[in-house]
DNA sequence: GTGAAAGCGCTAACAT
DNA sequence: ATGTTAGCGCTTTCAC
């Protein structure tokens, strides 16, 4: 059932050529202990020559620790917004894959996270977690087990470190261009309200508007293209005189500009449109989308990171930039 | 360094509890070996009982298997490719996951694959690998130790199990819409020539053209968005009399209905468009873009599948559907 | 600083 | 059908 092929060399054969005696050999290799010099050297160019490459499974097993981590994705409207999920996982993987590490997708019932995080902290597989745009909720149901090798792209708290963008400052940002370059009536399509990664956003776009004294005009979306077209009809219908729409990503509105397209609304001339991200499309729409950016391979890979280093908690966040296009 | 919580119940405990050996719990619990009845129902209650999960470490290391499947990618213009990868890597580890196997990420540089390849083979963590979107070389150069688990996204070889969308059909039926459609003067901006998989399209587009007894106009492109934008321009220069514009991907179309756009020329009116792979802006396109189906996840977990299960060398290939909508 | 020995948790001959 | 015995390849006390 081995795999084939000559037979793999081992730490044995290491030690054995270095003239060591096996914990020797595993103490240079691995980092840790005390060695002299020269049985470094010694062990060291003996595994050279003998092109040894050391087990992560054995070294894993022995250590008690996992090979996998585990990116935990609270359920969300998978279509659109798994760009954003590919970006998370290539991020982590890269920075797994020195390590032997590899990575896994797992969704989490939002209602009952228990029974999965319990799953995950019992499989002796699991090297540690990655929350993905997770609630307080999911954050208080992390077992024990996991305690330290936990990180949450997103909110954090104060045992598990987060990483995210600066979406308050993105979001004040993109308010703020809109109001300075003269609309008044800027309306808003947020995220589902459960998420919370959704509303700091929306406190941001409040924020802005009470300070310019305008009124705040607010449609919840899910991130998805679809609740772009949607929303911006709804807008449109409530409020007939808007002419900025802020969306709370890029897939959104990108829907928007479809949605006003069709509406025969011109854009930017009678409304303005900012999304959030700076996705690849963002520079190919018409007309192309203003919007900021957004680090998502950075994020994902500093939060699988600490994971891996058992980092302690303390949040991180992520500078965003303004990207200026056509559309605002 | 073990991870903290109750201590892990091992198949030991449910041996014990079920009181039978260690051997017959495993052969009970991994499927295998002959086990009467009765120790079957005690081994698996007192499993249950206990809330035993297996170690997948422990089992890979014994069974001599890795505990990671690799993705391999032939270097490519990441950018806009990477939608692609997430699905990959979605589709891979959703199929990865029951068996505690995580999923990494490997770059290849296409001249020296061997390097790669041979520190892959060596690994011992590695289940083994999924090459995508490979050429003929890296396919000669996948070392014999790798032979039963390496399964090919694109092209395969006797020996390595391809799955692939029916590219070749997709574009013959997307050029023959073109025509059907009154197109005469088709135009193609294709993959990077060294890729086997841009060139089934390209066959197609040509074999089409041939039969209808019209002139082949190609353009060299890299699936990007850019080389969309570069190559319509270059269509439009060297052929003004186009009216029609396949591209290899729905980037590169999106990318030619930006530059076309730009150049003033109407789609459908003056040329009319059509991409491949149906992504989820091109929906939201202005004109919405004419495309065909690419099933790149179901695609990926059955690669991911073949790898887990050594599956024997066949080609598979996945049907493609047309979706026309207003570019074609 | 170094070696001997005992595991990590599981599977797989090999007997019985 | 079941138990016994070795490992898989590595790390890690514990003596020396």
């Amino acid at each position: 059932m081995a795999y084939l092929g000559r037979a793999a060399v081992t730490i044995d054969h290491v030690a054995l050529a270095a003239g060591v005696s096996r914990s020797t050999a595993s103490r240079v290799l691995s980092g840790g202990g005390s060695a002299s010099t020269s049985a470094g050297i010694r062990v060291r160019s003996a595994a050279a020559k003998l092109g040894y490459v050391p087990n992560p499974l054995a070294r894993a097993l022995a250590r008690g620790v996992g090979t996998r981590v585990v990116l935990a994705v609270s359920s969300v409207s998978a279509d659109l917004h798994d760009p954003y999920l590919g970006q998370v996982m290539s991020g982590a993987a890269e920075v797994c894959e020195p390590e032997g590490v590899g990575v896994s997708l797992q969704w989490l019932p939002l209602d009952a996270a228990e029974g999965p995080l319990a799953r995950l902290a019992a499989d002796r597989s699991v090297r540690g977690v990655v929350l993905i745009n997770t609630t307080e909720n999911v954050l208080a149901a992390v077992p024990n087990a996991l305690r330290g090798r936990v990180a949450s792209i997103g909110i954090g708290s104060p045992s598990i470190p987060s990483f995210d963008v600066d979406n308050g400052g993105a979001a004040s940002a993109l308010v703020s261009h809109l109001h300075v370059t003269g609309r008044r009536q800027i309306a808003m399509i947020t995220g589902p309200d459960w998420l919370p990664c959704s509303r700091r956003p929306v406190e941001a776009y409040r924020s802005v508007m009470r300070a310019a004294g305008l009124p705040a005009r607010i449609v919840r979306g899910d991130f998805s293209a679809a609740s772009g077209q949607d929303g911006a009809l709804e807008v449109l219908n409530r409020w007939p005189d808007t002419d900025a729409i802020f969306a709370i990503c890029d897939a959104t509105a990108l829907g928007v500009l479809s949605a006003l397209r069709g509406l025969g609304v011109t854009v930017p001339g009678d409304v303005a449109v900012a999304g959030f991200d700076d996705i690849p499309f963002a520079a190919l729409s018409a007309p192309a989308l203003t919007t900021a950016t957004h680090p998502v391979r950075r994020i994902a890979a500093a939060a699988a990171a600490a994971v891996l280093d058992q980092m302690a908690a303390s949040p991180i966040e992520y500078p965003s930039r303004l990207v200026l296009r056509e559309s605002a």
